[in-house]
DNA sequence: GACCAGGCACATC
DNA sequence: GATGTGCATGGT
């Protein structure tokens, strides 16, 4: 397996941000309505996040820009809204009992350590924070990464699905590599830049949905002259 | 109908 | 530690 380094992992941005310029993620007018699509997210189209994010834009739920007054008191209304409020809410979304759980959760601790401040975090070095959001129940490491780096500006590289398997596919990683070894090794050869950081993933994610879909389809994918010579 | 989508928690072995 | 399953809507 070739060992994968800085130039490699740049060029296979390259490739990608040539093809499709940079993706502007992520797609929000408010660091609120990151948090809230993060957790609406999880195994679910974006489409049908979409659906749920208008629901609580009617209703005048979500900031209309990211003033930290109108931020704060759109979490704040969020969280007093409760789960079941929430649920009916954002139900286009699916699994929409759990998910008004999880953004509760995380709406509760954001108000309680944080007054739903976002300047309050800074004081939290990025570890601690990590840590904390990977605490509350409905957070693993893709939703917890993704919340640092879009919604927090942190540099955490997020890994989700498509990663892995392009990571995977191009041999990049042993077969047997998980969640946190694919991060390891993003966050340990590329510069900590975190716009960088934002757009790769986002990258990775239209490599994904565009090609990755239906199993052996890489015909027109920019990756694909990086592929290793016997395909997985 | 089956299968999937920008996961996660939990049960069971 | 590894593997399987529920959650649930909406698109293909």
């Amino acid at each position: 397996m070739p060992r994968p380094t800085q130039k490699i992992l740049l060029a296979y941005y390259r490739a990608m941000h040539n093809r499709w310029g940079n993706q502007h993620w992520w797609p929000a007018q408010s660091r609120t309505e990151i948090m809230v699509g993060a957790i609406l997210t999880q195994n679910t189209s974006w489409r049908n996040v979409e659906k749920a994010l208008a629901n609580l834009k009617s209703a005048n739920l979500l900031p209309p820009n990211r003033q930290p007054h109108a931020e704060s008191n759109s979490i704040r209304t969020l969280h007093a809204l409760g789960v079941a409020r929430l649920a009916t809410l954002i139900r286009p979304a699916g699994t929409y009992r759990i998910k008004a759980r999880r953004l509760w959760n995380l709406l509760d601790w954001f108000v309680t350590h944080y007054d739903a401040s976002f300047a309050r975090t800074r004081r939290t070095p990025t570890p601690n924070l990590r840590a904390a959001l990977l605490a509350l129940h409905g957070i693993g490491p893709e939703t917890a990464d993704a919340l640092l780096l879009y919604a927090f500006h942190r540099p955490a590289f997020v890994i989700d699905t498509y990663t892995l398997r392009i990571f995977h596919r191009h041999h990049l990683l042993p077969p047997a590599a998980a969640y946190n070894d694919a991060q390891a090794l993003a966050q340990r050869l590329l510069p900590a830049d975190i716009p960088l950081w934002n757009d790769y993933h986002a990258q990775l994610v239209q490599v994904g949905k565009t090609f990755c879909r239906t199993h052996p389809h890489c015909a027109g994918c920019p990756l694909q002259k990086f592929l290793p010579q016997t395909p997985s």
